[in-house]
DNA sequence: CGACTTTGACCGGCGC
DNA sequence: GCGCCGGTCAAAGTCG
């Protein structure tokens, strides 16, 4: 029996792409649209959303799980790039009335995946040349969201069906504050999802499952296994357990769920962008019941090559195996300690997320009385004058770590060319090959 | 042997 | 009611 706890009605897309504005909507009653300028651009028609509008639509406490149950991808993107002067991040929100209310859980400006909303307002607006964009909306809403030609990987990859999507390739923003739907109104975040039996599972949660999307740089198909997904590691240990052919889109999407504990619920789609091959779409569905694996173990399955059928591809070129555990070991907090001086930012960044993702997580784990695991080291900043002096010292390191990720192209064009391109992947999650010149 | 991926089948939601 | 579609299951095969 999986279990679910307090889902709210919360789909947080993330994206990391340097790409097009973000574009998006809710045909909630009400909600919010926190954003900053897009590299600023302004027409971005989000910015027309007031950064106040935050309070004051019902946003509960029973909690978005991925307000809690941060994403480590996520936090791998937060604590690189938040916390860079440089950093290129940029992110949208969109409170509806039956989304969760974004705790601010950060202790140190930028935190990317969950932090308190004002503050990302904030970081939004401290930060012009931001890549990465953040959208919280309702899923049901989701559905009937015109979006950008950019967001449709992403509406896809939240299982929104493309027939609920018919939209102009720009949102303008009075379709943002569209009336919802008597369908939305049916979301009842207060209540617990309920699951008659297992095979229903997929089917009950559609409607009021929390989902975070997550657009991350894609790897090179060339490296993709034959499904053509490489699917970025994280710390969490995903078991693949089906691949569907989306309609609408070349490439087929893969569901994982997580083998980290047996029982969890956590779930995660994974496509490419439809627009955007570049681009790869995670979707997070569920949450994990569980503390963060402590050990590499839970990376088996990220780690594992590639199966009899596609085990030739692999062979053919070995180095992308290497890669990938090299990504996986950089992910690694066990192993993160081991790498070569070079990651030791990455190490720290990754020591430091899970430091953050810990706090939330012992209550909400306490609470269900399972046991912590998962201690965080001993070097972790505690605080927000540790954080900042934390990062403060991966500044020495790293200066920009933007650019440890992506070297050749967030650096900033004007920069680029002046600065020694950085080519490490503190995180292994962008280092494929082919990857590098990948346009996203 | 355990854990993984692959893949066809199955199921329910949803639009027409 | 029917068919499409997305999501999941589970058997089969692979790998370490």
């Amino acid at each position: 029996m999986e279990s679910y706890r307090g889902e709210g009605d919360l789909k947080d897309i993330v994206r990391a792409s340097g790409g097009d504005p973000l574009s998006c909507a809710a045909d909630q009653d009400s909600y919010t649209v926190h954003t900053s300028s897009w590299h600023q651009f302004p027409s971005d028609p989000l910015n027309n959303f007031p950064s106040s509008a935050t309070e004051g639509h019902g946003l509960n406490t029973f909690g978005d799980p991925f307000s809690s149950i941060r994403d480590p991808l996520l936090h791998e993107f937060s604590s690189t790039y938040f916390n860079s002067p440089n950093s290129a991040y940029h992110h949208h929100t969109i409170n509806t009335s039956c989304s969760t209310t974004v705790e601010d859980t950060s202790s140190f400006p930028g935190s990317a995946t969950i932090v308190g909303q004002s503050k990302m307002f904030e970081e939004d607006t401290r930060s012009p040349c931001n890549i990465f964009s953040r959208i919280q909306i309702s899923p049901t809403s989701l559905s009937k969201l015109p979006v950008s030609h950019c967001d449709l990987p992403m509406m896809a990859a939240t299982g929104v069906s493309p027939r609920g999507i018919k939209a102009p390739a720009v949102l303008p923003s009075d379709m943002i504050n569209a009336k919802t739907t008597s369908k939305s109104s049916f979301i009842d975040n207060t209540g617990p999802v309920q699951i008659s039996y297992p095979r229903n599972l997929g089917i009950k949660r559609r409607k009021s499952q929390v989902k975070k999307v997550v657009c991350i740089p894609a790897p090179a198909a060339a490296n993709s296994r034959s499904s053509g997904e490489v699917v970025p590691s994280d710390l969490w240990a995903w078991r693949k357990y089906g691949q569907k052919p989306i309609k609408g889109s070349p490439y087929p999407r893969g569901y994982y769920r997580c083998s980290s504990s047996k029982g969890c619920s956590a779930r995660k789609q994974v496509e490419r962008s439809r627009t955007d091959p570049n681009m790869l779409v995670i979707t997070y569905t569920s949450e994990h019941n569980h503390p963060w694996p402590t050990q590499r173990n839970a990376l088996a399955g990220s780690t594992r090559s590639q199966p009899s059928k596609t085990s030739s591809a692999s062979k053919i070129n070995p180095k992308e195996e290497e890669l990938k555990e090299s990504s996986n070991d950089a992910l690694s907090p066990t192993n993160a300690a081991a790498v070569s001086s070079t990651a030791s930012a990455s190490a720290k960044e990754e020591s430091e997320d899970m430091e953050k993702q810990q706090e939330p997580d012992d209550a909400e784990f306490g609470d269900q009385g399972i046991p912590q695991t998962y201690i965080p080291p001993a070097s972790m900043p505690t605080n927000s004058q540790q954080a900042d002096d934390f990062f403060a010292e991966l500044d020495e390191i790293e200066t920009d770590p933007l650019n440890l990720l992506f070297p050749q192209r967030f650096s900033g064009a004007d920069q680029d060319e002046q600065k020694e391109t950085k080519t490490m992947d503190p995180f292994g999650l962008f280092n494929w090959p082919g990857n590098n010149n990948a346009s996203f």
